[in-house]
DNA sequence: CGTTCGATATATCGGCTCGATATAGTCTGG
DNA sequence: CCAGACTATATCGAGCCGATATATCGAACG
């Protein structure tokens, strides 16, 4: 999952680890932050299946560092944000490739089978812009349906025994009731979702 | 954490790993279930480190097994419940010790420094009778001020930011309305909790 | 002027968790 | 009598996290 947060973020822009991460927390931070120990060797892998290609960036005052390498990649790195200028130490900057588009689309649709938590749905749901009206409206009835089950488990479960004391009940209540308000929310982004769709252009 | 869920059910009653994992299910079960690949190796650390003793129970057809061996555990195991009669094969019956009743308590109190997500404050108020009315206090309390610096952040990042979309921006506003009914239920477990130990015994 | 501190930046290590898989006994039903 | 489902334990690889190490830079401070 990490690999398509990653290369949804560098299909934006090219990126060095740490901005990388930053973005991840900030941007996509609604869940969790994501450590180094996780983004290197995810870079590294994206990197050996050819989805991502890094460029290094040697340390220099100068406006136009180039030092010579890669020529093609780094047209795209321009330091139009105030901190990129104050870079520091060489930096990778990583630039997705034409398979790593290809990988960051299958990633993305691959939620067919197994869009399983809820990170893994608000993250698909963030590069949702990138999806077909139709794969759209496909990604929240999943995610309607897996709540719907998880609400129809909790609830027999919580039937079936009433051992539970005030915390744990209290505590599934909570939880219930958010599950409830998630799925209205889904049925009110797939009204919107039909309509546009409807309302706009026939399907593609 | 999932030694903490695994000591809190074997307080109850000694349980062998199936139905171990069952009760993480449904009882614990609001967030996720565990999967055996972390269950055994858990069960492993904690009888390496003494918190849990097994008993082997070989499959026998009569009612009481008793095949011997550490004959203290096994007078809490009773088949009351309906599926124990239906054992089959050899179990290995786990029992909480006298340590593993003292690492119980550091583990469900050590949230003091970093009761992080929401899964292990889940968990921790799940054993919430365990606790201290002043340490039932803290941990919401805790509970709130991360919930109240995690909204300060996102609505931080969200203000710096408006290149957002209308996907990202329709989840945020569902998270961050979501966050809020959180620290409202806290608010209302707070005040109960007040309540109940100022109408109970003085503070202390 | 040095030096200490915090931010930037990359990388690795151990440990934990998951999903998949293997193994094997028991029970039920066709 | 055998197929399939359930019970039960165990292991493996891969991914993720937290902690840690390393190194450079700018700013603050005396």
């Amino acid at each position: 999952m990490l690999e398509l947060a990653i290369l949804g973020l560098l299909k934006e822009q090219p990126l060095h680890g740490y901005e990388l991460r930053k973005r991840l927390r900030d941007y996509l931070g609604l869940f969790a932050s994501v450590s180094f120990g996780s983004l290197y060797p995810a870079l590294a892998r994206l990197e050996a299946s050819g989805a991502v290609s890094a460029v290094e960036i040697q340390r220099s005052t100068a406006g136009f560092p180039m030092t010579g390498s890669l020529s093609g990649e780094r047209t795209a790195f321009r330091r139009s944000r105030a901190d990129v200028n104050r870079r520091s130490r060489s930096r990778r900057v990583y630039s997705i490739t034409d398979e790593g588009q290809r990988l960051f689309d299958d990633l993305l649709s691959s939620g067919t089978e197994s869009c399983d938590d809820e990170r893994s749905f608000a993250l698909r749901w963030t590069f949702a812009r990138h999806l077909r009206p139709q794969a759209r409206i496909g990604l929240l009835e999943r995610r309607r349906a897996q709540l719907l089950q998880h609400l129809a488990h909790v609830c027999s479960a919580a039937s079936s025994n009433e051992s539970l004391d005030s915390y744990s009940r209290s505590l599934m209540e909570r939880a219930t009731e958010s599950t409830k308000q998630d799925i209205s929310w889904l049925d009110r982004m797939i009204r919107a979702e039909r309509t546009a769709s409807s309302g706009g252009a026939s399907c593609d």
